[in-house]
DNA sequence: CGTTATTTTGATAATAGTCAATCAGGGTGG
DNA sequence: CCACCCTGATTGACTATTATCAAAATAACG
C-alpha cells in the first residue's frame, strides 16, 4: 500500500516490526542505522518514516533533523520508536517535526493505527484553496458571509476515526482546528506516572484543538476518540486566515476560550480541595451535562471505569469505592457497567 | 464626607456600625426594616447604602430589588452584610446590583474599605468619552492607532490601593478591565470551607479581570492587592469598544486568554495528581518566574505562609513542613521571614 | 513591655492510594 | 456446548500522605 522505511537497529523489533508492516501490504525498506536511513530515504522516498530515537552512528533526532532540511524530504511524515524512558525528549522531537510517536512496547495495532493516520494527514495535506467567494465577503455576502465558519467547514476535508483512536498527541505540532460532525472526544494529559487527567469533553458540532492554534507552538494534550467519530479537519492556514478576516470568528472563539477558561479555574479549585465525593460527583454531573440526552431525568453514562477515573483526578479503585457507596445511598445506580444517574439532584447537592 | 444609609435590624449591629461610620464623618441615616429603609433611600437619595439581608417585612434582596427599579435610586451602590451562613446567595444577590458584600462577623475597617472602594467606583463612573481620536482611526493613524490601547489606557482614570485591599470580589458584576501601572495582585477563589486558591498573580503591565469581560456575567474570583498598587481603570463599555475596532486589540487577549487557558490545564494536572513536594516547589519557582528581578540567581519571596500555602492549594502546616524540608535540603533558606531560593535549578528538577 | 498575630512543631486522625486477590462476563477454540 | 482464558471490575488489607487540632515558640506591634 505504501512505501514504508524502518529504521532501527535492534534485530528483534527490526523484523518485529518489518513482518507486521509486509503483512498489511506495505512495502517496506529496513535501515540498521541512522546514516543508513538517511541515505535510503533519500534513495527511496519513501511515503512514511518509522524510527528508533537510540541507535548508533545517528539518532533519531539527527535523522529527523537531517531529512527535514533537506526540501525533498522534509514532507515525508516520521515516527519515532522510543522506550518509556526517553520520553522525556519527545516535545524536542516533536518540536523537529516529528509527527507521531510509538512507546515500547506496543502492539501491532499501535503502530498500524499511527502509520494509517499519519498517511491519511498527508493525504489531506494538499490544502485546497479556499474557495475564494469566502475570501472575498463583497461577493457573496447573502450566502458565504452569513456563515464563514461554515463555509469554511464545507469546504474541508474530513475523516473518520473509530473507538480508542488518538487524533493528535502531547507534544505533536498542531496542524489541523477539528470540528466534531459525530462522536465524541476526549483530551487529557499524562502525568508522569502514567496517570490520565482528563482536560476537556466533546460531542457534536465542538470544535477541538484552538487553542493551541491560537497561541501554542505544540499540542498540550492528547485528543482521543470515545466512539467512531467524524471529524472534519481544518487546516492551520486557513483557520488563522478565517480568524483574520472575520472579527466574528475571532470573538466566537474567543467566547469559547474565555468559558473554558473560567471552567478549568472552577476545576482547578475543586482538584485543590475537594473530597474524593465531591470530585466523583463532579464528574458525574458534568459528564451528564455534556452528554446528556435532552430532559431525561435519568441518564446513563457507559464508561470504563479508567476513563472516569481519569476525568475525577483519582484513583480507579477509589472511584468504584465511591461509586459504590453512591449506589448504596441511591444516588446511581449500575447495570451492566453502565451507570444510571438517579438523583442528579442530591448528586449536584454534594458539590455545595 | 457622604451620605450613608443603614439598613439593619439587629440594635447592636446598628449602633455599632453607624458609631464607626460617624467617626470617621459619614452623616448615616438608619432604618430597622427593609420598608423603612426603602423609603428613606428614595427621601435621602444617599450616596452609599449598607443593608443586612435577614430583615423583617422586606429583606435585603428585596429592597435591592425595589431600589434597582426606580432610576433615582438604582444607581446607589449598595453592600450586603451577612452572616457566612447566608454566603450561598451572594451570587443571586451581585446579580441583583449589589456592589459588595461584607462578611458577619466583620471588623470596622472592613467596612470602611468596602465602603471607600465603592465610593470611588462611582466617582469614577462619569466616564469619559473616549478621545474621539481614539475612534476614529483614518484620523490620526500615525499616533493614536499604531496603539489604540496604550491610547485608552492614557485616557482612563487610574486608582491607588493599599495592601491587601480588595479590587474586586467574586460575584460582583464586572465593569472595569484593570492595568497595572505598578504594584502586584493576585486573584483567588474560595473554596466553601475557607481554603483559598490562588488563580493567578500579577505584576506590572499586567491586564487583569479580562475574562469576565468577555464572556462571564460576574466575577468568578477575587482580586486583592499583594502591596501598594496603583491600577488604570478601563471601563467596560470602552474595552468593549476597542475590541470591537481593533483587531490587533482581540488578538492581543485572545493570546492572553490562550496561554492563560494553557497554563491552567498544567496546573489542573498538577493539582490532581502531584505530591505535596510538587506542589509547593511549583509555586515556588512559579513565583520566581513572575516575580523574579531579571536576572538574578537566588531571588527571594517575602509573603506569609498563609498566602503561598493558597498558591501551592495546600494546608498552612503542610506547606511549613516542606518548606523546612527544603531547607535541609538546601534548595532554599529563610531569614526572617523571606524565603531565598538557593538552588533554583534542583527545584525544577524536582517537578519533572 | 505586654499583647496579639504568625510561624513552627508535635501528635493524631482521616483520606485516599497501592498492591494483591477475587470475581464476573465475553469470547474462543476444542 | 463447555472448559478455558483474558480483561475489566470489584473487594480487601495495608500504607503513605497530608490535613487537622492543639500547643509552643517566635515575631510584630502599639
Amino acid at each position: 500500500m505504501a512505501k514504508v522505511l524502518l529504521i532501527e537497529d535492534d534485530e528483534d523489533i527490526r523484523l518485529n516490526v518489518a513482518e507486521i508492516l509486509t503483512l498489511v501490504n506495505h512495502e517496506v525498506f529496513v535501515a540498521t542505522n541512522g546514516r543508513e536511513g538517511v541515505d535510503l530515504a533519500k534513495k527511496e522516498h519513501p511515503d512514511i518514516i518509522v524510527s528508533d530515537v537510540m541507535m548508533p552512528l545517528i539518532d533519531g533526532f539527527g535523522v529527523l533533523h537531517v531529512l527535514k532540511k533537506d526540501p525533498a524530504t522534509s514532507t515525508i511524515p516520521f515516527i519515532f520508536l522510543t522506550s518509556k524512558s526517553e520520553a522525556c525528549n519527545l516535545r524536542e522531537a516533536m518540536r523537529l517535526g516529528a509527527n507521531d510517536y510509538i512507546i515500547k512496547p506496543f502492539e501491532g495495532s499501535d503502530l498500524l493505527n499511527a502509520l494509517e493516520t499519519r498517511l491519511k494527514d498527508v493525504s489531506v495535506q494538499p490544502v485546497k484553496e479556499l474557495n475564494p467567494n469566502t475570501a472575498d465577503i463583497s461577493h457573496s455576502l447573502d450566502k458565504a458571509a452569513t456563515d464563514p465558519m461554515q463555509e469554511l467547514l464545507n469546504n474541508c476535508e474530513s475523516a473518520e476515526y473509530g473507538k480508542k483512536q488518538i487524533i493528535y498527541k502531547e507534544g505533536s505540532t498542531p496542524r489541523y482546528l477539528y470540528f466534531i460532525k459525530s462522536g465524541k472526544v476526549r483530551t487529557y494529559k499524562s502525568h508522569e506516572d502514567g496517570k490520565d487527567l482528563v482536560m476537556n469533553l466533546y460531542g457534536k458540532n465542538d470544535f477541538v484543538g484552538y487553542a493551541p492554534l491560537l497561541e501554542g507552538v505544540f499540542q498540550v494534550e492528547t485528543a482521543e476518540t470515545m466512539e467512531d467519530t467524524e471529524l472534519i479537519l481544518i487546516p492551520k492556514k486557513d483557520f488563522e486566515k478565517l480568524v483574520e478576516q472575520y472579527p466574528e470568528v475571532t470573538k466566537k472563539f474567543m467566547g469559547l476560550l474565555a468559558r473554558n477558561l473560567l471552567e478549568k479555574e472552577e476545576q482547578l479549585l475543586g482538584a485543590a480541595y475537594n473530597t474524593l465525593r465531591k470530585k466523583v460527583a463532579s464528574a458525574l454531573v458534568s459528564l451528564g451535562r455534556k452528554y446528556k440526552i435532552e430532559q431525561e431525568q435519568n441518564y446513563i453514562i457507559i464508561m470504563s471505569r479508567d476513563e472516569l477515573a481519569s476525568i475525577a483526578g483519582t484513583a480507579t479503585e477509589s472511584l468504584i469505592r465511591t461509586l459504590t457507596d453512591f449506589k448504596h445511598e441511591r444516588l446511581i445506580d449500575m447495570k451492566n457497567g453502565g451507570i444510571v444517574i438517579i438523583d442528579q439532584h442530591k448528586l449536584q447537592q454534594l458539590l455545595r
